[in-house]
RNA sequence: GGAGAGGUGGCUGAGUGGUCGAAAGCGCUCCCCUGCUAAGGGAGUAAGGGUUAAAAGCCCUUCGAGGGUUCGAAUCCCUCCCUCUCCGCCA
């Protein structure tokens, strides 16, 4: 949620930044409804300011034995006046939290322009692809030769976008999230955390995937509103809200793998072959809550922090900043992290790392104690994936490939296979 | 699932239908006092919102959530949520 004041009082200016996006903020709907406000707020208020004084008067009055029936004929048509009032405020603001809910948050300065993934900005490459002497195989056709990958029994099982994994992929899928758990947890400061892959309406609201972006989330049946997390992002991030945290406590850090679940809506046909686009996956996140000056560095270290898992897993990658057409809803900078596949003969996404700045923590109630002023203030958030394991899996199969179909394992993830360095047919 | 108890400020914990945003204690901040420490004395200390260019001041809201009764609700009534204790069931 954006600061209502600043809206308030500078709507071009948030219309400008917003329109960056493509966002059309109506401008005029947004000061129509704010002036309507003020008359309708002043007017509830000095209602009920006349109510309290004079029922006050009125308890005054009979505890000196006085005869109030004067003072209650006069407050009569108080309470009806009152009623219509609020009704119409509260319409007044449901609207202008409708409205405030749906705009998305104000861009960085240093987003580069674009409308689409095309316009993203490479910050830097890491690790060198390598050239292969024979023709790159996808990770579905490895995971066979291999064994361990189903996606016919995951279809049976449930539908499509879903995968089973047997024996020493199964076992390579645990081995990575342990692996990022040990190194976010151990070198990197986070602390580890257990959450619920369930929530409610209020948490999803929170971090901005409600109520505009239902349709993603899987709902389940019953007579409590839940839904499965699309990300840890959801839990992790919520842990904060409603708090007001002291500044000796900042900045926090937490992990959690978890499994994620989105229902790709709209991406009908897009990524159907293989785990690069699944309904369930497993992923570690990385939340921060920071104070607002440290934000920006807390996204470059946090950049840095799934970075180091792709450099230990020798995996070529590069960093892209995106432009303002492909941001997400929450945030006011994202880098993206993306592996190379040699199948693909491209890079795709493996990572996102967002700074919400104080998005997130308005729409929660997340807030520190500002030493300077003594006041509380919002916080800022980060997230970011580190990693997505499936799509670590489908990089390492690949980018480990050899002539003959069988996979080298890199040394950081030996010690979580046993003695198992190498991915051979079983 | 059954029976009972309870949800009040950073924490503990009082609270009568009216002057209660709420006693008291702890904690915290500032000041005083003692050579230091310990102890003691005094003052202050919830959040959100509006009005304002901003502040001061003033006003509104909030005692788990939502409704209701009333001139007036932390206090009375209804519904829901959560916590605790006992019983049952259970990974």
């Amino acid at each position: 949620m954006l600061d209502a004041k600043l809206v308030r009082t500078n709507p071009e200016l948030v219309a400008q930044n917003l329109a960056r996006r493509g966002y059309e903020l109506d401008t005029r709907q947004l000061t129509d409804l704010e002036s309507q406000r003020k008359t309708l707020q002043l007017q509830v208020e000095e209602l009920r300011s006349q109510r309290t004084l004079r029922s006050k008067s009125i308890g005054q009055a009979k505890a000196q034995g006085k005869d109030i029936a004067p003072l209650l004929a006069d407050v009569e048509s108080l309470g009806a006046e009152l009623k219509t009032a609020e009704a119409a405020f509260e319409q007044n603001q449901q609207r202008l939290r409708e409205l405030f809910l749906g705009l998305p948050n104000l861009l960085h300065e240093s987003v580069p322009d674009g409308d689409s993934e095309e316009d993203n900005q490479e910050i830097r490459q890491w690790g060198q692809p390598r050239t292969l002497d024979f023709t790159a195989r996808d990770h579905v056709d490895l995971g066979e030769g291999v064994g361990g990958l189903h996606f016919d029994r995951a279809a049976r099982l449930t539908g499509a976008r879903f995968v089973v994994m047997t024996g020493q992929l199964a076992r390579l899928h645990r081995a990575l999230t342990q692996f990022m758990l040990d190194v976010q947890t151990t070198e990197h400061g986070y602390t580890e955390a257990y959450v619920p892959y369930i929530v409610n309406r209020k948490t999803l609201t929170g971090t901005g995937q409600l109520p505009k972006f239902e349709e993603d989330l899987f709902k389940l049946e019953g007579d409590s509103e839940y839904f499965l997390i699309p990300t840890a992002e959801v839990p992790l991030t919520n842990l904060v809200a409603d708090r007001i945290i002291e500044d000796q406590d900042l900045p926090l850090r937490y992990t959690a793998h978890t499994p994620c679940f989105r229902s790709e809506a709209g991406s009908y046909g897009r990524d159907m072959r293989g785990m690069i686009r699944q309904h369930q996956f497993d992923k570690v996140e990385m939340v921060q809550i920071v104070r607002p000056a440290e934000s920006y560095a807390a996204l470059e270290t946090m950049t840095g922090h799934a970075e180091s898992i792709l450099q230990k897993l020798e995996l070529p990658y590069r960093v892209v900043a995106l432009c303002a057409g492909d941001i997400g809803f929450g945030a006011a900078k994202t880098y993206d992290i993306e592996v190379w596949l040699p199948a693909q003969n491209t890079y795709r996404e493996i990572s996102s790392c967002s700074n919400c700045e104080a998005f997130q923590a308005r729409r929660m109630g997340a807030r520190w104690r500002n030493p300077e002023t003594g006041k509380p203030e919002p916080v800022h958030t980060l997230n970011g994936s580190g990693l997505a394991v499936g799509r670590t899996m489908v990089a390492l199969l690949e980018n480990g490939q050899q002539a003959d179909g069988s996979v080298k394992l890199p040394p950081a993830l030996w010690p979580y296979m046993g003695s198992v360095r190498t991915l051979a047919a079983p």
